[in-house]
RNA sequence: GGGCUCGUAGCUCAGUUGGUUAGAGCGCUACGUUGACAUCGUAGAGGUCUGCAGUUCGAGUCUGCACGAGCCCACCA
């Protein structure tokens, strides 16, 4: 053990060796915490990081929250699992590498080939993962390392297989032809989610159509059109409605049929429409109510199809500039809006323009029943459980917002057409389908070459990670999947609410007919100095490691964890970072000051860490009192998960109570070190959480076991030590307290000015602090109050006697300055006065308003007056 | 277009069911202190609580409208 504390904490120094202490000693792992074989536990799946970049602060948010809750937990006895991983992330990967290898080869993923391509993605991705596990170390998150697990290791993948398997024995996996947004670069369906919508200007064509003019963006698609569509409702065109039509077009007459369908908003153009069912998505959902025809004309590489005579082979944009010119031609064009403002959809990986298009691809039934599940339906059980408050969210609001989500959801599109991913466990031979976990025997057969979207392996992720299939027989579970599903909190961002958690939600429903966790506690996200979003693009992100690299992890953690009320968005800055190292320093100096009392290491033998030392002063109550309400105030905050509030409760013991008051009066009063050292060990407990490295250097310093797996202190074992008098009592003692300290100042500028004890704007008259440091003969509202000048300044002083010397303190206030201030305070006074004898004049409020409300304002008038009464004789005294 | 959140001191935010003179931290000014401390103490300046209207004896708080900021969802032919 080492008392001696350097001057100035040192982060860099002492965090690494901390954090592989903390990692030797097993305590990461549940299995070997010292708890009772029945101990509660209390389960935080990590959501896995994408293994395409480096962390950043979001990241960092998250794992301080997340191991603030499981530090917590874990000091008050849980048999705590916090779990790590990584997500492949499918096609975020995939581009990520393809970029890659363009920029430093030249090469695409064609050129290389899919064997090849995946070499390198697993190369990339080994190099990033184990950064990504470095970073999440360096953030003192005390994981379970022993369990990490990868959306894409050998047990997921299994796990992965054995749910579509599952699924699709079940019928609620099935594959369809279904209008997806197709990216044609990348060649791959993309889920709604991952397209993005941007505003662009373009042309509106007002086209000749029939007996019709109609507004449009895409005249290409003219060629695939087998109906116009207007409102049912729109008086103009009611006669057409039901009739089929010889239409003119480039390629000759084609016929279409007019319909009427509430979908077509009668302000916008003309209030027709021309209907493609197999090239948008509205047209596609009136075709389907009105049973019309289908024509493809726009295929997978974004060209049109050989049905399109002289324009086939032309990509679509291609194929509108020509289309054009021939309409121009055969006077089919009404006229044309040049600057038409809409948004275009976009993939969200390489911006290229999304086409609708129909294919097959393999599907999630949210809406088919399951006899296992009481016969619901994912969806119905998925809404039930929010509803019900089986999964609770924090902040409420979002409960709402899955709600509504759920509610209106579509099936899910699940197949992807990438390289990196899930494989589909579908083998093809001819008319012949099999789905298994292998393939199956004989020659022949072709596996899908489809994958599958990401958030189908990272959906399941609370239980694939505890053994799931393994651990799941016959509908029990056993081992870790008994030990630690469901999970107690999830907690993420509420950006992937709807991508996520209402995913995991559904595949634990179907797994195991359980919800995945009962609670979801959703952090904001961290921006900028500027409230902007941090982003790479706008280069305004802030590297983690560089803050802790400069302030240490505590620092970082304590900005993050003090900034971030519940919900809400964090506005981060470095300004912040470096107040909390300071604050950091000044809990390490106050350790410091604490053990190098001279008498506190022999104390530190005999203290006993559970039971409170008897205080001998009033002070000594009164520390042990706030010591107490702030650990009630903590611990009931950190479960509600008002972590912001907790640390502001021990923010303020800390600094304003124990550092700026007791700690100056235990330099006055002896024989304080008994309770300092214990106040000192509860104090590293609860702060703990919050800085985990600086308490367990501290803690190492003067104790051999390990403070992460110490005891958080049991609330109905701590003493309410002060009366309500005795708080007023300790108010006069503050008082008194600043009284001394501006003396000091006082007694170095005049030294030889010794006075008599003379008390002027404290309550109290003689102050005695003996060996036991009892103060006595407190007493108040003291009339003889002599002021002595000195120059222009007025002294105030008080002398104490400390062990049976007399010591004068005395404090200075500029003369013209206090009277400026007494003026200032009488008129305000009387101001409040006469409002509020106003307000008691007032028959309406006396009538109306409660008693007790009105008994308040009396008293206040009380109060106001006689306060008059002392201002104005302190006043005619100067 | 539909929905959600927010607007309080120069900055970051508290403000519990309507009821003292609307608070805290940081920053700023002045005077001091610095022998646990990167500190710290005391005092002070700074707010028509975005605006308007309403309910009420009384509105930062409740209602409506407007303005402004952010987010989510849907998507425009």
């Amino acid at each position: 053990m080492n008392t001696e504390l350097d001057k100035i904490y040192n982060p860099s120094e002492n965090e690494d060796a901390i954090y592989e202490k903390w990692e030797k000693s097993g305590f990461f792992n549940p299995d070997n915490l010292n708890v009772a074989e029945d101990a509660e536990s209390y389960t935080i799946i990590l959501p896995p990081p994408n293994i395409t970049a480096k962390l950043h602060m979001g990241h960092s948010a998250m794992l301080a929250i997340e191991d603030l809750m499981i530090r917590y937990k874990r000091l008050k006895g849980f048999r705590t699992l916090w779990l790590p991983g990584t997500d492949h992330a499918a096609i975020a990967t995939q581009n990520a590498v393809e970029k890659k290898i363009f920029k430093e080869q030249g090469k695409t993923r064609h050129d290389l080939g899919r064997e090849k391509l995946l070499e390198e993605i697993w190369k990339f991705l080994k190099q990033t993962q184990s950064e990504i596990l470095t970073q999440t170390r360096k953030m003192g998150a005390s994981l379970d390392w022993s369990r990490l697990a990868f959306t894409f290791d050998d047990e997921r993948q299994l796990a992965v297989k054995r749910m579509f398997v599952d699924m699709y024995n079940e019928g609620v996996i099935y594959r369809g032809e279904r209008m997806v947004n197709w990216c044609p670069r990348c060649h791959s369906t993309l889920a709604d989610d991952e397209v993005e919508y941007k505003e662009e200007k373009s042309k509106l064509y007002w086209l000749k159509y029939g007996p019709f003019v109609l507004a449009t963006s895409r005249p290409e698609t003219k060629l695939g059109d087998t109906a116009v569509a207007v409102h049912p409702d729109d008086s103009r065109y009611q006669h057409f409605i039901g009739q089929e039509l010889d239409i003119d077009g480039v390629l000759g007459k084609f016929k279409v049929k007019v319909v009427a369908d509430k979908a077509v908003e009668m302000d916008f153009g003309s209030g027709v429409i021309k209907v493609t069912p197999s090239h948008s998505f509205i047209d596609s959902e009136i075709a389907a109510r009105h049973n019309l025809p289908g024509k493809k004309i726009i295929n997978e590489e974004g060209r049109m199809m050989e049905n399109c005579g002289k324009y086939a082979g032309l990509t679509t944009a291609e194929a509108r500039e020509a289309i054009v010119v021939d309409m121009q031609a055969l006077g089919l064009i009404d006229h044309i809006d040049e600057d038409y403002v809409h948004n275009s959809a976009r993939c969200y990986r390489c911006d290229s323009v999304i086409e609708p298009l129909p294919s097959e691809q393999w599907f999630i039934s949210v809406d088919k029943k399951i006899k296992r599940l009481g016969d619901k339906s994912l969806k119905e059980r998925a809404l039930e459980v929010a509803v019900s408050n089986e999964i609770k969210f924090t902040p409420e609001r979002y409960q709402k917002r899955y709600i509504d989500w759920m509610t209106n959801l579509h099936d899910w599109c699940i197949s992807r057409q990438i390289w990196f991913g899930h494989q589909i466990p579908v083998w093809h031979k001819g008319e012949e389908t099999h789905c298994g976990l292998e393939a199956p025997v004989g020659e022949g057969w072709q596996q899908d070459q489809d994958t599958l979207d990401t958030w189908f392996s990272s959906g399941m992720w609370t239980f694939s990670t505890l053994g799931w299939p393994h651990n799941y027989i016959d509908g029990q579970k056993i081992n870790d999947l008994a030990k630690f599903h469901p999970t107690q909190v999830l907690e993420t961002g509420y950006e992937i609410i709807t991508l996520w958690v209402s995913r995991m939600i559904m595949m634990s429903i179907f797994a195991l007919n359980e919800v995945p966790f009962s609670q979801v506690y959703l952090h904001g996200m961290v921006l900028d100095k500027e409230g902007k979003k941090m982003s790479k693009s706008k280069g305004n992100g802030v590297d983690p490691l560089e803050m802790i690299e400069k302030f240490g992890t505590d620092a970082v953690r304590l900005a993050i964890l003090t900034g971030l009320t519940t919900g809400s968005d964090l506005k981060f800055n470095e300004d912040k970072v470096e107040a909390k190292r300071n604050f950091v320093n000044k809990l390490w100096n106050i350790a410091r000051f604490i053990l190098s009392s001279s008498d506190a290491i022999a104390s530190v033998e005999k203290d006993s860490i559970n039971q409170a030392p008897e205080p001998k002063s009033l002070a000594d109550k009164w520390i042990l009192n706030s010591l107490t309400e702030t650990i009630k105030n903590v611990s009931k905050n950190l479960d509600e998960f008002n972590f912001a509030f907790a640390a502001d409760a021990l923010d303020e013991f800390t600094w304003n109570k124990l550092a700026d008051w007791y700690l100056e009066i235990a330099k006055v009063e002896k024989d304080k070190s008994e309770i300092l050292i214990f106040i000192l060990r509860k104090l590293l407990i609860i702060w703990h959480p919050f800085a985990p490295f600086v308490t367990e250097k501290i803690w190492s310093s003067f104790n051999s076991s390990l403070l992460m797996v110490e005891a958080w202190p049991q609330l109905d074992s701590l003493k309410n030590y002060l009366e309500l008098e005795n708080e007023q009592e300790f108010k006069i003692i503050q008082d008194i307290i600043v009284a001394i300290r501006n003396a000091r100042s006082l007694n170095k500028i005049e030294p030889a000015k010794k006075l008599q004890a003379i008390i002027y704007g404290h309550k109290s008259t003689q102050i005695l602090l003996d060996n036991q440091a009892i103060i006595r003969n407190l007493k108040t509202g003291i009339e003889s109050t002599e002021i002595y000048e000195s120059g222009d300044k007025i002294v105030d002083a008080i002398s104490i006697i400390v062990g049976g010397v007399e010591i004068y303190l005395l404090g200075a206030i500029d003369k013209e300055k206090e009277l400026e201030r007494l003026t200032r305070e009488r008129d305000n006074l009387i101001r409040l006065v006469s409002l509020q004898e106003q307000k008691l004049a007032n028959s309406e409020f006396v009538s109306r308003a409660p008693e007790k409300i009105v008994a308040a304002e009396n008293e206040k008038l009380l109060n106001y007056k006689s306060e008059l009464e002392k201002i104005n004789n302190t006043i005619s005294n100067l």
